[in-house]
DNA sequence: TTGTATGCGTTATCAT
DNA sequence: ATGATAACGCATACAA
């Protein structure tokens, strides 16, 4: 299933050898004293083995093994087959510090997302995991926030491990994060959102346009009164915008909104309903999200309303419930997983210097139409 | 909000200083060419600046910035001073791979799980990431499926970041997992399962006992006639061996269940449950997991069941959604966040070689009850 | 309080 | 195809 099948460094040969060896594996000598004693200077702390020490044990030059592991293609099959040996013999792990150090490649690629919790987001990450792993690179995750100057700290730090490259959610940053990632000179994805003047490279889709088309289907299906139950992160807002704009033209006065804080729930769904109701009636309420798209509907039905004949309601990501939740939820869907696989493929070839693609890419939504609007 | 408040190195003082500065930030020279043609050897790549590039501006030795930097405490603070200024010409930014190599020490935790959108380990990743975060340290986050063999791969590439402390979900691993990570004599903390004899340290509850609760509880309430709703999960086989325990003292024929694949969704509870009404009669319907129980509880309704009377449903986690369902859902709640903060802890403390606690905590569970069982 | 010498474990580069 | 040497950028240990 999950593999690190295109990675072919060390990690792969040496879980092939582990594979075809593992009945003899009780029999191998894994211990580092042994190789701690035989070693000339004796270090007060017991170390790992270093190539150095493959290398004694191999009757090789450090360098060959390193090659032997990097790029076997250049030595000796022969040779490789000792290598492999002595690896297993001192239990070698290679350190990918001092590697990263001298070959200036830390096959480190730093994610920075305003929450994990957070239904919309955990797929765009498992899928830049899975396409990172299958590429072989570690993926080091960190926790923003929805606060700028949060994420600009996080970056500061982040970019002292040598990233090879970095993930950003959102195309709002503080300036001096951008000075600081633009000084760094290392290729960045914005993720999560459209701008056609990105950093560096991105991999969205325009918020503004799916509030409009939101409001463009409300308005088709003939909803007039429409009331609003949003969470306050700024991709909600561009939403916000869209569907204000699209239904300025038909509405005069204003929308009616309840706002609630992150992260979205169905218990925040269900007393943003009841707060939106007591200010007024509607035939439809949109939703910042699925989640709060499914409560609006529980507490709609626990108050007697049938969905979409008395009060419609559309949310938005087609979260995983949407098509099973009864009714149905008419949302917006959002090919999240290709959000991260994209950004993860765009982020590697770049740093592999293969030719560039498109470095903007709109990954696009749709409108599902379900029953309960 | 979300703030690095312990962790008092090179960052906090940066962040301080750039709050303090952002007015000027405009006029000081951020630019690494500047420093690469004042510098004596000149390399084809264009470098980031380093301690030494600091120190020259500053007038000081490399060995004096980087005490500044990291021990203040033992540095004059005129000379501090100096150092900040000389840090924020340069654009200076540490490089870890080359402090860890020299320290031994990464500042970097290495966490494995088995998937990252399943609603029950997002909240103690984020847990974990804020506490790690909190404390000075980044977390690198693996995806390892649910199986040992895969775990085992990326455990062997993670430790080649020779990371400070490893995470692993659950206390079933390889034999070669072991040895690898014994020999790496690693902190290591095992999550989300309890035994008396973890690898290192733990963090976790017993799902037997959940299992075993569940059971005692429906029995007291009365249900007789339990179906199983079930994940394929090691853990949830666990709670089921409990659950089967407890009952198999009252009631003598085995008990009907429906597998369904990972990860569990809505639409997983309604189809589970039209399975499992097809092939019986049941009163209860026991489910590995409140997003089932919900999908359960949406099947029967759909069907003219009202829950609990006609059928009841029991979940397991106490997801967001459990508590404001409708009807509310029975289940058995877990702090989940905490196993995440303790568990780095456990390693932050381990770590540095702060006095060990109790080097296995039982986090404990409780059951719920409302509505729907 | 500051500076010097040395080593961390690997890869780039050049030589053989 | 293999080896020798010199970085890589920093912190430890010790000296002043």
């Amino acid at each position: 299933m999950r593999k690190v099948s295109l990675y072919c460094g060390f990690f792969g040969q040496m879980m092939g050898a582990l594979a075809m060896t593992r009945g003899m594996m009780n029999n191998v000598q894994i211990n580092q004293q042994i190789f701690r004693e035989s070693t000339v200077k004796s270090t007060r702390h017991p170390r790992a083995p270093t190539l150095e020490d493959v290398a004694r044990n191999a009757g090789l030059s450090p360098m060959t093994v390193s090659r032997a592991l990097n790029t076997p293609q250049l030595v000796r099959p022969k040779t490789v087959e000792k290598v492999m040996l002595a690896v297993r013999a001192t239990g070698y792990i290679p350190n990918a510090m001092a590697g990263g150090l001298a070959s200036r490649r830390s096959k480190l690629v730093a994610v920075v997302v305003p929450q994990i919790n957070n239904n919309m987001f955990v797929d765009t990450i498992q899928a830049l995991s899975d396409e990172l792993a299958r590429r072989g690179y570690h993926m080091l995750l960190c926790v923003a926030g929805y606060t700028e100057q949060t994420e600009a700290e996080l970056v500061a730090t982040l970019l002292s491990r040598r990233p090879d490259g970095v993930v950003l959610t959102g195309i709002h940053h503080t300036t001096e994060l951008k000075k600081v990632i633009l000084n760094a000179a290392v290729p960045v994805v914005e993720i999560w959102d459209l701008t056609p003047t990105p950093l560096d490279m991105l991999v969205g889709f325009s918020h503004e346009r799916v509030g409009q088309a939101t409001a463009q289907y409300l308005l088709r299906k003939g909803y007039r009164r429409p009331g609003l139950l949003w969470t306050s992160d700024s991709r909600a807002a561009q939403r916000k915008q869209g569907l204000c704009d699209v239904f300025a033209s038909c509405i005069s006065k204003g929308l009616p909104q309840v706002d609630v804080p992150l992260p979205a729930s169905l218990a925040l769904g269900r007393s943003g309903l009841s707060q939106l109701l007591g200010e007024g009636t509607f035939d439809v309420i949109v939703c910042s999200s699925d989640t709060l798209a499914q409560g609006a509907i529980m507490e709609a039905e626990s108050r007697g309303m049938r969905v979409p004949q008395d009060l419609a309601v559309i949310g938005f990501g087609d979260l995983d419930f949407a098509a099973s939740n009864r009714p149905t939820i008419t949302t917006i869907s959002v090919d999240r997983r290709a959000i991260g696989q994209q950004a993860a493929s765009l982020l590697a070839e770049r740093i592999e210097q293969q030719p560039c693609k498109a470095p903007i890419i709109d990954i696009g939504f749709h409108l599902v139409e379900r029953e309960s609007a």
